[in-house]
Parts: structure tokens; sequence; C-alpha cells
DNA sequence: AGTATCGAGTTTGTATACAAGTTGTATTTC
DNA sequence: GAAATACAACTTGTATACAAACTCGATACT
């Protein structure tokens, strides 16, 4: 179990940023730090490249996967398809057991209060959709999208003013909507939610792409840029 | 470079099905036959898990990802949008460079003499569209589309009649035309020849899963089935 | 006779030692 | 002083030995 715990980690570190995109992941420390040797270490790290978390380069160890530009521009344009595909697919094969985990995920990311926590439920909740989904073909595509959309989602939850708040509760209320769609195999619906959905998603990837302009007092810009 | 090699013999043994769907892969004869210690061995298994190439279960090894029908159902349903998908993005991102490997391929394919030949240049032909198609959210889902495409078409280009081979020829055709739809940026175009291409594979893959029904006599319906 | 339990044998998982490769620094040469 | 090369330190890759888990057959019990 020892394993599985470190790559549990390792993933949700990736996920919340705590290993940030491009940073380079060092073997003797991570084996320190969990107390496993590096055979096991370096099968997680196998794994983990072939989800597309780090990339593994022959000779010069793990690096956290990068998100830059070409790849969030991809991201937008690929997302809202693999989105709708799956949520269709989901309305179609929508079980008993399925809505119950749904509704369970959702309901802990209801009661998240860190915005971490609620990206990593977030996370759950449309990987939970996708399993509904059962399709074997479409799962990587959307886990792969996954990563990239939860990392770039934290800014999103990381609500400041009255109107991100409001729009975290916009997108909770679509996800029980979404569950209702899938419930009542309404595939239409289901997949005009989850466009609706991914609209107010865009917001905060844009968010996390452009941020707010600094300050144009340059040793006030220097102290915000630590 | 040892490892590479042994990574692709298995990845060919499996896409030409000499390693059967659901067989179980043992650590130490491969280790014997292509003589590396099973460090590499379990890497480039963990790899080939990644990729949808095997299946790993704890404690319990390597076994050939399966066929069975759900699946190929869900290849059924999730084909077409996929191919097609990446059909549209190849020919909105169609490179000089990415043409031209193309039509080596294509050349390859043309020239290609036994049905395992072709298949597996089939396969590399779709792989290099999903490279030009240039998404790192599909591809996953192309790759992993294309294992059980490969592996179920490999009775396709076994041809026996002058009608199947007719319809090979027809399949290299749509391959010249997908480039030049690709070439002459036309995504509409690319999706509809793309969706022609399927159509034709789809056949194929019927004779895979619903072979010719046997004799009626019982005895030499027996021999047949061994 | 059927089922349950124990144990030998086999297979998988982990640790460690060693080999090979890469990076960065220092020294030498122009 | 700048550039190139050689060396040293460090990181990654592989082999092997050992530990843990599973399989399957034999024996005992219901």
């Amino acid at each position: 179990m020892k394993k599985s715990a470190l790559f549990d980690a390792l993933r949700a570190g990736i996920l919340d940023l705590s290993f940030p995109p491009g940073s380079a992941l060092d073997e003797a420390a991570l084996c320190e730090s969990y107390g496993v040797s590096r055979t096991p270490l370096r099968e997680v790290l196998q794994r983990l490249s072939g989800e597309g978390y780090v990339m593994l380069e022959a000779h010069r160890g793990a690096t956290v996967s990068s998100m830059d530009l070409p790849v969030i521009r991809s991201l937008i344009q690929t997302a809202p398809m693999i989105y709708a595909a799956v949520a269709r697919l989901a309305a179609e094969n929508a079980s008993p057991a399925g809505i119950k985990t749904l509704k369970h995920v959702q309901s802990g990311f209801r009661n998240a209060d860190t915005p971490t926590e609620m990206a990593m439920h977030n996370h759950r909740f449309h990987e939970a959709i996708g399993a509904m989904a059962d399709s074997p073909y479409l799962m990587p595509s959307l886990k792969r999208l996954l990563i990239d959309h939860t990392r770039m989602s934290q800014r999103f939850y990381d609500a400041r003013t009255a109107t991100e708040r409001k729009t975290i509760q916009q997108a909770s209320d679509q996800h029980d909507a979404m569950i209702a769609a899938f419930e009542e195999h309404a595939p239409a619906k289901a997949v005009d939610l989850t466009l609706d959905h991914w609209a107010l998603s865009r917001d905060g990837i844009e968010r996390f792409v452009m941020p707010p302009p600094l300050p144009l007092d340059p040793t006030q810009e220097i102290k915000d840029a630590v």
C-alpha cells in the first residue's frame, strides 16, 4: 500500500501545484521523504508519465508536465468536445450506482472549504462522469484533460470577490443539474449543461493565464511578485 | 537502446496478435529471450500498461489487454468521433513536414506485402495524422483506439477474395485522398473521407468479430474450431 | 464425497550495489 | 580574457539478491 500512497501523494501534489509545472522531481529526495527505495518510486514515475502527470526523459529524470501556451490553446480547443462526448455517453449509460457515487462526490464538493479541496472534488466529479460513460477509448483523453484543467482551476476556486463566489455557486448548481440530466437519460440536456459548465470554467482559466496586471509602482511590483 | 527495442518488440507482438489478447506475459521468460534483467523489463511493462497495451494487476503480473465484446462495442461507438476530430485538427494544422511523413508512411503501406505489414503501416499512418493534429488531449484516446483497431484489422488485410483485395485498394486510395485534403487545409473534406474510411474498416471488424459460420457437420465444426 | 486448511513452490515486489551517463567546474591553451 | 577540454561529482539505469504474496495440490475434517 505504500506505493499507491506515494502515487496518490505525487498526483495530488501535481494537481494542486505544490509541484509546479515544469519543475524537476528528484528521485533521491522523494525516496527519502516517502521512505521507499528507488525501484518502486521509479515505477510510480513511469505510471505518472503514462497518465500525463510527468514527462520522463532518458538520463534526465522526471519533470512535472508543463503548461505552456500551446498546451492551453489545445485545451481550450479540445476540452468542450471531449466533455460533451463523455456527457452524452454518461447520460446514455447512466446506472443507479454511477449516479449514487456522483451524488456522493458532489456533496463532498459542496462541503469543501479550501480552494484545493474544491478543485480536487471537481476533478473526481468529472472523473466519475467519465467512469459512467464507460468508454475505454475516451477515458484516457478525459483524464489527460482533467490534469491540466484541475491545475488551471486552482485559481478559479480561490474566490476573493462576491462575484467569484457566486460563480462557484453557479458551477455547483450546474453539477446538480447535470446529475439530474444523467439520471433521466437525457443526452442532449446533459451536453448542453456540460457546455455551459465549460464556458463558466473558461473564465477561470483566463484569469489563470492572464492574472490582473501588477501595480505600476516598481517596488510594489517586486514585492507582490514574490 | 536495448530497452526501447524490447518495448517495440512487445508492442509489435501485441498489435499483430502474436501475443493474443488476454494472454499472460511471463517476466522471467521475457527477460531470458530479450537478455535484460527484470528491472528494465518491468519498466517497459509499466509503460505498455500506461498506453493500454497490457493490464497490470498487483501480485498478478501482466496480461495483454483483452478485446471482449463490450470493448468492441465501445470502439465502434467511439472511433468515428475521435477519428473525425483528429482529421479536422490535422487538416487545420497540416504542415509540410507532417504531409511529407504522411506520404512516406503511405508509400510504405502501398508497398507492404504481408497483412501484418499492411496493418502496421496503417497504424503508423493514422498515428502520423494524430501527430499532425497536434493535440496532447486527443492523442491518448487515438492511440488507445489504434491499438484495438489494428489488432482487429489483422483479418481485414488478409485478403482472400478479389472483393477483399479491391476493398484494400479502396482503403489505400482513401489514404491518398485524405492526404490531399490535409494538404489543402480542407477540414470538412478530411472529416468526410475519414468517416468513409472508417465505414470501410467497420466491415473488416465485423468479419473479425463474426467469422463466417462454421460448416454444419459437427465433426467438421470441432476440427475447425481448434 | 465435498470442503476447508495448510504448506511447498512459484511469481511478483523491494532494496541495494554497481555501471553508465550527464552536468558543472576548473584548468589549460590560444 | 575567452573558449575548449578534461575531470570530478552527481544523477540515472541495470543487475541481483532477498522478502512478500499468491497458486495449487495434498491432507484432514465435516
